[in-house]
DNA sequence: GCCTCCTATGAAAGCGCTCTCAGCCTAGGT
DNA sequence: ACCTAGGCTGAGAGCGCTTTCATAGGAGGC
């Protein structure tokens, strides 16, 4: 093994300072070149108190050479690496069928790249106990931003217990010292729910996200929740659904049977399955039954009818995650940060027949 | 600014070796635990030639320990990261929408992760100026893999540039230097178009790729070939789409004005899209057009018909991008690499309707 | 029993950068 | 003119690790 870094196959044949001159790779090197020392090189290129003749002076300099700063000397000599570690650990056709991911990963990639901070990403690759000890072994990370939907979780306890600044996405109860980033789920199924009766249904059925999540249980909840203050019965209305469409289609055939007026579904992907079976058993949307989902994903106002659902900024949570994150890097002792995102309600002609498109 | 390592709000109270004993943070400190030098410590960690006894030993003060070698540092020492980065720089919508860049991120990191390797991923946030620029001052990285879909890309050729070793996903003609992985366009093209002239059909129209993309230039010149040699005219039979479904509607539409018996489609999206065109039109395939695609995506084989298609192995072209990286990080002087990855016709009752199903 | 060769180990020289500390020089107050 | 304060700059000490080089100690050949 060589100690030169990498070169490539390719020559590097312009240093920018003429042929024949030695390559500018190291500060000393432009510390030579401009007539000043290393730490006066250095001072320029962080921004730190130099005159502005200097500062002109080793910026000419730079200018002609392709120089860049060696990121590991950097880090090793100041402790911090300028990578965030994102880690999306799930069931590799969630991460493709799934536009959450997606928009939750450009979210993420969109505040990152505006501070120029790198970003290492970790899939479901391996198992979660492999996937930690990767991501503890990788060091180099300043902190890292994970995805929390299932209530217990091994690689997000390690991630907590480990010495990693770690901002999740989607909270626990159980961790009152972790930081995260989160919409009020128990809220939003409340309101959306509490729409239902508002609009005059009583036998509002609800298939609940994948039990086990802090989606599944919160949503679960929050109906729950509006359910009895309206004074409606819940018992034989619920049945469990996993967030995949197949799972809205069966478990509203279900509820069909059993006779319902309204039915309020975890998610839209179930929502749109509940449609089909709707559909199947000859009824009509909203007039026998008001169809409402959860997220608001592109297709949601597709549909026909267009989806009455509640939206969450998924791109913003994302986002919001990043700069929590800062905050918990810039000052560690600030104790943990929660966010909780705003979510809307947008109410479409799934539940009330003659509205206005959204 | 503190020198500590980053160390969030957490106390880290266990360091397995009881309380009130100092931490084992370093090589050294694990050297006085064990009683061996710093050195031979380094070479159990790596593997490094050790007496089996030795070895032992280390390994068991190392067990007791919570020890996490420090990257930047052994980065700054031997020349290599265990970084490398993936650059997919596209409108966010279209990672979104299409699964092939999910998959080809699967099939990278299944790749990365199985050696372990730390991914650092760029999307489209920022201009490819700006994002080169990022990857460069980056540093950090051992090498670069980036998906190469225009034939013109200022970042791609920033990249190749460098001198970071760099593969490409999807080629250019012009870069004779340039490691690559991608698949024969044209051969799959004229494959498929020779399908639908052995079935019979004489006037078969092709709705192209984005233009200026490999894979739209590519399957153009395959169809084109393909006609040539069996001897059909293709004058009024070709027409500009962009791989989005609503341009395989449109153009199919025009074609069928002009009369056509059959349709190669550059993408499944499109020929989706040219489905919905040719039942408006109130015709019936393959009995009157018969329909092929490309890609085949999860859908393809839901349509009604099921839809002939070429199958590439998109998320093998990932893992295949990142071992080609591994063999010229490996072997630096072997000159590029090029990997051309098999196709396959699948052959479904679009074209041809009384067959079984794949 | 002596010399050679090889294996296992330790010592120490960096890798390229950040940041503290000390010193210099100028400016301003008296 | 003298002293103080403060702004710039340079020297240099690490950051924690890898890797070369030298050495010690055995094993084996003669």
């Amino acid at each position: 093994m060589s100690r030169t870094p990498s070169n490539g196959t390719k020559a590097s044949s312009s240093n920018g300072t003429g042929t024949g001159t030695a390559p500018v790779r190291t500060l000393d090197d432009l510390a030579a070149l401009s007539g000043v020392s290393r730490a006066t090189v250095s001072r320029v290129i962080n921004g730190g108190p130099v005159s502005e003749a200097t500062r002109r002076r080793v910026q000419t300099a730079l200018e002609g050479t392709n120089y860049r700063p060696n990121a590991a000397a950097r880090t090793l000599a100041s402790g911090r690496s300028g990578v965030v570690g994102v880690v999306m650990h799930l069931d590799p056709h969630m991460l493709f069928r799934d536009p959450y991911f997606s928009q939750l990963l450009q979210g993420m990639s969109d505040a990152l790249s505006e501070q120029a901070i790198g970003m290492m990403l970790w899939l479901g690759n391996r198992s979660k106990e492999e996937t930690l000890d990767h991501i503890l072994w990788m060091g180099l990370l300043d902190g890292v931003i994970a995805t929390a939907h299932e209530q217990e979780d091994r690689l997000v306890d390690g991630l907590l217990a480990s010495s990693l600044p770690t901002v999740l996405v989607g909270h626990r109860r159980a961790d009152p010292a972790a930081s995260y980033v989160d919409v009020d789920h128990v809220h939003a199924a409340d309101t959306i729910t509490t729409h239902l009766v508002t609009i005059g249904r009583r036998r509002i059925g609800h298939i609940t996200g994948r039990r086990g999540t802090v989606a599944g249980e919160d949503r679960l909840a929050g109906y729950l929740r509006a359910m009895r203050r309206a004074g409606l019965r819940t018992d034989a209305l619920i049945v469990d659904g996993d967030f995949n469409k197949a799972s809205g289609t069966a478990g509203a055939l279900e509820l069909l049977d059993r006779g319902i007026d309204g039915l309020f579904c975890a998610n839209d992907a179930m929502a749109d399955g509940a449609l089909e079976a709707i559909r199947v058993r000859g009824l009509r949307v909203p007039d026998d039954v008001a169809l409402a989902g959860f997220d608001d994903l592109d297709f949601a106002a597709q549909l026909d009818p267009p989806l009455t659902t509640i939206r969450q900024g998924v791109r913003q949570l994302g986002t919001e995650a990043a700069l929590t994150l800062f905050q918990l890097l810039k000052d560690p002792a600030g104790g943990p940060r929660r966010v909780i995102l705003p979510t809307e309600l947008v109410i479409r002609q799934s539940t009330v027949g003659g509205v206005q498109r959204a």
